[in-house]
RNA sequence: GGUUCGGUAGUUCAGUUGGUUAGAAUACGUGCCUGUCACGCAUGUGGUCGCGGGUUCGAGUCCCGUCCGGACCGCCA
């Protein structure tokens, strides 16, 4: 071994023993006749003391030490004179008496240190170098954490890990793939899977039944700081349950996490069904940290001569509290936000609940004070609020509203991180009609199961069915998601038909998993959770990039690999493709 | 496909109304310094102002195009 000890774990104990330490120079301090250096490792740092005095050959060795050399280290350690209480190995140093360059470095084109001064593409090209970084490094080790957390609790409820192919089939539905050509069956393709789910259905009628995998997963779509094209999941599946005992199962799954690594009791997450997340939130994924439900106000404001609420299908607010303060200025920022084209409203409009009791709206022309009264009662606002209203088609405006509701969430420091809200959103509907081409989509994907009691509708109303699907959100996030499936033929076709597909293609496509449904295939479901988002939630950050170790890029480009990219002739020839641009 | 912000020293950034030799901090080099740990002091090196075109007596600054990066919308069963 090149080291007797790690870098961090030296303490006032080992004082007088003779240890070797082998690490990255992190900075050095060369005082004139005595030199510090503090060697670093994934274990922490320790400070090297050469002495002018004591050995002058050596103190001048140290003071051709760059940044990130590789050097060992041999001495002894002693008791510092001055202690250093920000660092755990503060109490200690080690007084040289024999220094090695394993390797030399080149000036790191950033700092290695917590508030580095590389900006993000550096960081990215120069990846291992970004990986030193104390705080990246940790994030790695929450993620680690993370995994052996889940595996074990898993493993202790009986679930059973299997990997499922990475070469599989390219279907249509949902996202696009990511394609492999075949050399050996020319002009065909693998696909990437989007996520293990015919996979570990099969598995259920295989009898395993309790799966689950930490597994990578590819969609070929654009990317968010939320979302990279190769992302991991934790894939699972439960057969003989129903929605209730897969929501109690990971209900414990993620109290365990929270519990083991963040030390927080997570008591009974709170569920609510889609239709009210979308009428009191206007979104599928609500950050409940905060309230400000929405109010719809239709009742109490039509018919007053006011032409925008008038024609307006849908006119509703919320109450933001003690911001009647606000000045013209701040009020014209949110309308400015709410005019952007990424939220789409057209105009927004307040009343301020004054602290002397008095109401001053934008609308004061058509509006008593006594019908603006009921507007403060419909939102039991209080003097010091303020009320803030859009109008527009239903669910258009609710959803704009709801980024207005999350600006005020920021703006009004509701949104703490270290704070966490876990929710479950239940009984989503089954299908999405698509104004475009004219068909339904699968909400959740085409295997999901309708409510039992829905069924019937399927021939008479499908928009109006509702699914057992459920997705676990936390702070607004989406965490996880799944369904009970379908695990019977007839049904399963009949979803098919609906979502467009023909008899064939139906079969071509999906045949194998209607054929094992004929062989006995046990009622069950599953949900899969975001791994990556799981852990940058828990990490207390907003992207998931720095919890991935080699991440990609907005355009879906590894720029320090600088993939993708072209492959040659001969490569193209073997598979038979040809570049058309 | 769209909206928006940015690209100036190795790095992070400032740069006014278009006007002399483009600055700061940090990093790096050199010298001094025996208790530093964001060491200090002195001093120095370092620039294709992303790229191309245009307007102008004059462009880092204005205009057009383009490339690259970030955030977002669409998209993401």
């Amino acid at each position: 071994m090149l080291r007797t000890h790690t870098c961090g774990e030296l303490t006032i104990k080992n004082a007088g023993s003779r240890v070797t330490l082998a690490g990255w120079v992190q900075k050095s301090r060369d005082l004139g006749g005595m030199t510090f250096v503090d060697i670093r490792d994934r274990y922490g740092i320790t400070q090297l003391v050469f002495n002018m005095e004591t050995n002058a050959e050596l103190c001048i060795k140290a003071r051709q030490l760059g940044r990130e050399y590789v050097i060992q280290a041999q001495g002894t350690i002693t008791e510092r004179s001055n202690k250093n209480p920000k660092m755990p190995t503060g109490d200690i140093e080690m007084m040289m008496e024999q220094l090695e360059v394993l390797n030399e470095s080149k000036t790191p084109p950033f700092t290695i240190e917590d508030n580095t001064d590389g900006g993000d593409e550096l960081r990215m090209k120069y990846r291992y170098l970004d990986l030193r970084r104390q705080v990246v490094r940790s994030n790695m080790e929450l993620r680690h954490q993370m995994g052996i957390v889940t595996r074990n609790y898993m493993n202790s409820i009986g679930f059973i890990d299997i990997e499922t192919p990475v070469l599989i089939k390219s279907t249509p539905e949902g996202a696009r793939d990511f394609v492999v050509p075949s050399r050996m069956n020319p002009g065909e393709f693998y696909a990437l899977p989007q996520s293990p789910q015919t996979f570990k259905q099969l598995l259920m009628v295989a009898g395993f039944d309790r799966y689950f995998q930490i597994v990578k997963c590819f969609r070929d779509e654009d990317l968010r700081a939320d979302r990279q094209p190769e992302f991991t999941q934790i894939d699972c599946e439960m057969a003989f349950v129903t929605q209730e005992d897969i929501l109690n199962t990971f209900e414990g799954l993620i109290s365990h996490l929270f519990k083991e690594i963040k030390g927080l009791e997570i008591k009974t997450i709170p569920r609510i069904e889609y239709a009210d997340a979308m009428k009191l939130y206007g979104s599928d994924k609500p950050d409940i940290r905060f309230g400000m439900e929405f109010k719809e106000m239709d009742h109490l404001v039509k018919g007053k001569g006011f032409s925008i609420f008038d024609e307006a299908p849908l006119v509703v607010g919320i109450c933001a509290p003690g911001c009647a303060d606000y000045t013209r200025k701040q009020i014209d920022e949110l309308t400015e936000f709410v005019k952007r084209p990424q939220v789409g409203a057209s105009g927004l409009i307040y009343l301020r609940c004054n602290l002397d009791g008095s109401l001053k709206s934008s609308v004061d022309k058509f509006y008593t004070p006594e019908e603006l009264k009921h507007w403060v009662t419909l939102f039991n606002a209080l003097p010091g609020d303020l009320l803030l209203i859009l109008a527009g088609k239903g669910d258009k405006i609710r959803k704009s509203l709801s980024e207005l509701r999350l600006e005020m969430g920021n703006r009004l420091g509701l949104r703490k991180s270290g704070t966490f809200s876990p929710l479950w959103v239940v009984d989503f509907p089954l299908l999405e009609w698509d104004e475009e081409t004219g068909r339904f989509y699968a909400m959740h994907h085409p295997f999901t199961a309708p409510k039992p009691e829905d069924i019937l509708l399927l021939d008479t109303d499908a928009k109006e069915v509702r699914a057992n699907a459920y997705d676990l959100v936390i702070n607004g996030v989406e965490i996880g998601g799944g369904s009970i499936r379908i695990h019977n033929k007839d049904l399963q076709k009949k979803m098919f038909s609906i979502l467009g597909f023909t008899e064939e293609d139906a079969q071509s496509q999906f045949g194998f998993l209607m054929n094992a449904f004929e062989y006995g295939a046990p009622p069950h479901g599953g949900i899969a959770f975001g791994f990556d988002r799981l852990c940058s939630l828990f990490g207390g950050a907003d992207s998931i990039r720095d919890f991935i170790a080699f991440p990609k890029n907005n355009s879906g480009r590894d720029v320090m690999i600088d993939s993708p990219s072209v492959i040659s002739a001969e490569q193209l020839k073997e598979l038979c493709l040809k570049i058309v641009k």
